[in-house]
Parts: C-alpha cells; sequence; structure tokens
DNA sequence: TTCCGTACTAAGAATCATTCTTACTTAGTA
DNA sequence: TACTAAGTAAGAATGATTCTTAGTACGGAA
C-alpha cells in the first residue's frame, strides 16, 4: 500500500489527508498484530518525535468512525486496532496476549446461516464475532 | 439458592466460608444483568455498608480462580461477572449497554464439532466463544 | 494577498476501573 | 491462651483512555 492508496482510504472516509492521519494509518495497516495506540504511538514517533499520544487516540477513534478501520477490546480491556474491515475472527493466545486472525469463509456462513434460521426473540443482530482463546503452538524459539 | 448452597458452592471451590463471600456470591448468582464489580459493591453495601470495595474486588477474583464464578470484559473494557458457568452466548445491545444471555445447545454443537473438524495450524483452541451485537427489541421502558 | 473560520494537533491534566500496600481483624490450631 | 495464616478495610498507586486548553495549518471569502 503506497501513498496514494493511503490517501484514497482517508479520504474514502470522509476525511481531510494530514501527515499525522497518513503516518498513523499506515502504521496501524502494515501490521498483523492489531495494535494497541501505545505501539502505534511509539512506532510513529520514530520519525516524527513531535506527535503526541492524545493525537494517535483521537486519529484512529476517528478512523474508526469513519469505519476505515475497526476496534474492539481485548481481553485485558485494552483496545486493539484492525485495518482489516472483513468479517474474520481472533485466536487469543492465552501465554503470550498475542492476537491472531482466523479467516475461513465456510465458519462465517455457518454461522450467519444459523442465525438466518434461528432468530432470537427480542433481539436484533447486527454483528457476530467468534472469539477462539488458547495457545500457539509451534512457537518460533 | 438458600444459605446452604451458597455455602456449599464456596466451600466446593476450596474457599473458607466467610460473611463477606457469602453476600457477595449471593448478589452474583441472584442477577443475570452480568454485574460489574462496581455493582455488586454497590448491592452489597445496603446491608454491609463496612464493607469494602476492595474486597468485592478481591473476592471476585477468588471465585474466579476457584471456577465458581466467571468474568468476561464488555465492549467497554469493564469487567463483568457471571455465575452461570455452563458455555453459552451473550448478547451486547449496543445502545444500553445490557448483556443478555443466549443459550442455545444447537449453536454450541455446530460449532464445536466445526473446529473438530477443521483444526487450526499452529494454535490450540481452549475457548469458543460466540458475541452477538445488536439491539434488544420490545423494551418494557 | 490578507483575513477569517474551521479543523487539526500538542501537551498535559483529569478520569475511571482496577490493583496494590499496609495495618487491622478473625478463625483455627497447638 | 498464644501463635499463625487467611481475610478484610481503607486508601494510595497505576495505567489506559478521555478531556481541556491553547497553538497551528489551511481553504475560501474579501
Ligand atoms: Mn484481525
Ligand atoms: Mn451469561
Ligand atoms: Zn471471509
Ligand atoms: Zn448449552
Amino acid at each position: 500500500m503506497d501513498i496514494e492508496d493511503i490517501k484514497n482510504k482517508i479520504s474514502s472516509g470522509g476525511l481531510k489527508f494530514t501527515h499525522q492521519r497518513m503516518v498513523i494509518y499506515e502504521a496501524v495497516s502494515q501490521t498483523h498484530s492489531h495494535p494497541t495506540a501505545e505501539w502505534v504511538y511509539e512506532q510513529v514517533k520514530e520519525n516524527n518525535p513531535s506527535i503526541s499520544l492524545g493525537t494517535v487516540y483521537k486519529t484512529l477513534d476517528t478512523f474508526v468512525n469513519a469505519k476505515i478501520i475497526q476496534k474492539f477490546i481485548d481481553t485485558n480491556g485494552v483496545m486493539r486496532f484492525d485495518a482489516v474491515l472483513e468479517a474474520h475472527s481472533h485466536l487469543y493466545d492465552k501465554e503470550t496476549n498475542e492476537i491472531r486472525d482466523y479467516h475461513n469463509h465456510q465458519l462465517e456462513t455457518l454461522i450467519k446461516e444459523f442465525f438466518e434460521k434461528n432468530k432470537i426473540k427480542d433481539f436484533e443482530v447486527e454483528d457476530i464475532e467468534v472469539v477462539l482463546k488458547g495457545h500457539n503452538k509451534q512457537k518460533i524459539n
């Protein structure tokens, strides 16, 4: 994803393009680690020492509202951000707190169809999320 | 659930029976609202004005470790407690932040079987949780 | 070009849920 | 009774997030 792509992504959310938004979106989209605001801040600060943590929080929140990234709360209550917008599940490693993606259309379809057939009384489902907790095998090292 | 049942429940976790543990377990088990520590504190304080919030936190944590209640983090990052130990899903109302139970064996089986057939590479699944976000219809004011 | 209004940003204070520390109390045991 | 370990109250400390305030950048009107 080059500068033009990022520029387009930010504009597509109806947002003005600024340097801070550029580098923050870049940081989030370049990793699959579901970063915290703090991580994004540390990352971005290397080349932009004058950026503030508050700006990182505010910008990430702006991105979430504009629906160009998504956020969720991890098992420790910390906010995590994800530039991947398509439906997918997350694998939580109980030991390391790493969060991996798990993308399986068959599972998505299975669950979606289940809830189409089995409507819940008095509740309208908008999002379905499967959270898988366990631990990674075969860690490198 | 009477005093004897609660006493047995606490003992079954290998814990000493105390008045504080009694009233805290009672408060958690009497509601289906997935209470916060603060809620439990307010509840218990009515008849036990000298109890401290720290004790409520510590006792709830003790219960979780003893596996006589469970806890999870809600979409706002706040701890929620649940005396229901059997596998079940939660319905999050995006507007009111209420959390309702959704218990459906068919869904549980469906998902469990899916992951038995479709092992994830390099990851051992220990817990599976389905989180449903949306909103309650027909609220009684 | 200059001026103005609006959106954006930096810095740090404030908030809130949770954890930690410390000293006191209780219950059980020798 | 005296000793010991576990439990509790009170409040300080922590850490992630939000809020406040003042300064900055930028596009459009004059
Ligand atoms: Mn993801
Ligand atoms: Mn529940
Ligand atoms: Zn998919
Ligand atoms: Zn069941």
